[in-house]
DNA sequence: AACACGGTCAACCGCTAGTGT
DNA sequence: CACACTAGCGGTTGACCGTGT
């Protein structure tokens, strides 16, 4: 037994809105509000369309104050951060844009905003693809492509991370670029954590270097960097990247909302330790060439209402444990 | 001029969470 | 507690339009 439907489909008109039906649907709504129910209020106003449908074009394009393109570089900055850190929670990103609709940003980024961010990465990456596997076994047969099947969504956000990896542009490994500790702060999180304490080879310092926290991370797994990051942000309540943080490398299994552990990777996590204390957040200035500040957003920036909402935690989990996944099967070395 | 193709965007669809009974 | 119903969300579709051949 199916679901029942929402609305008598034979007789609900689909397709463009007339103008004539705007205007009924805006006049009504502008004298009695929604009423709250958008099942019932197609059959009050006398318009042959389904509540959803009404509901959609009253959210869309006929509520006061919307904006339909035109969008500014600042917006486009924030919409790029808020997809790399949330993905496509499109009403989260929205709510951050006065005026925007989930619809808009939606349609935004898919035809124009992930082709500017996306493209010119591209090329590169599918050559580092192609040249770090040899298409030949050792038999020199052949393979079958080897190339990694992601999700879209997986494989946006990871070529987004890739982004971020640039070497030119990267703050992981452009210390130029790492954000400035207070010095209480340097000084708790070096010795306060072992990681700070643990200097693998590949972190010889050069002349004028230091190995700082963010280096420190640069050696461990890219995707629980950024996931954490997320999941620190919005499971905890807490910004990574407001607040201070310290990753944790301490091999032992934690199961606190907000550390992911996966299989045999190294556990990291970040624990804030000064909440009050926001660090200079600048890194990732000029990602493809544009200009602007991308921003990584604190809990309270965001709507936590519709955060909450979404049941986001534990699609989050999923989620990235979906994308590392996808990480490790497209550039394994087994491949 | 006619056609093909690709980009854009409004609208629809199906699913899920929340709420009321 | 179970069920029904609704709002809201994200993915997908299809019409329209501009551009290239």
């Amino acid at each position: 037994m199916g679901r029942a439907p929402c609305c008598d489909k034979a007789n609900v008109k689909k397709g463009p809105w007339s103008p004539e039906e705007d205007e009924k649907l805006k006049a009504y709504i502008d004298k009695y509000g929604t009423g709250n129910n958008w099942i019932a209020l197609p059959q009050k106003i006398g318009l042959k369309r389904c509540g959803k449908s009404c509901r959609l074009r009253w959210l869309n394009y006929l509520r006061p104050n919307i904006k339909h393109g035109g969008f500014s570089e600042e917006e486009d900055n924030i919409i790029c951060s808020l997809y790399i850190s949330i993905g496509s929670r499109w009403s989260i990103i929205a709510a951050q844009l006065p005026g925007r609709t989930d619809n808009d940003i939606k349609n935004y980024w898919n035809t124009r905003l992930k082709k500017k961010l996306l493209g010119r990465r591209k090329n590169s990456n599918i050559n580092r693809l192609s040249t770090s596997h040899d298409p030949k076994d050792a038999n020199g047969i052949e393979e079958k492509s080897c190339s990694p099947i992601l999700s879209d969504s997986a494989l946006e956000r990871l070529q987004l991370h890739m982004q971020l990896q640039n070497p030119n542009l990267c703050f992981y490994n452009n210390i130029s670029m790492w954000p400035k500790l207070l010095p209480l702060q340097e000084k708790m999180v070096s010795s306060t954590n072992p990681l700070m304490q643990i200097s693998p080879p590949s972190t010889q310092l050069g002349q004028g270097q230091k190995v700082g926290i963010y280096e420190q991370i640069s050696n461990l797994n890219l995707d629980n960097f950024l996931e954490s990051s997320v999941l620190g942000n919005l499971n905890n309540g807490r910004n990574l990247l407001d607040s201070n943080i310290v990753p944790r490398l301490d091999g032992m299994e934690q199961s606190n909302e907000g550390i992911q552990t996966f299989p045999g990777e190294i556990d990291v996590g970040f624990q804030p330790v000064q909440e009050d204390s926001i660090a200079e957040f600048d890194c990732f200035k000029e990602i493809d060439g544009s200009k602007g500040n991308l921003i990584w957003w604190s809990n309270d920036q965001l709507d936590s209402k519709s955060v909450s909402s979404n049941s986001w935690d534990s699609t989050s989990l999923l989620q990235s444990k979906v994308i590392y996944d996808d990480y490790v099967q497209g550039y394994s070395l087994e491949c």
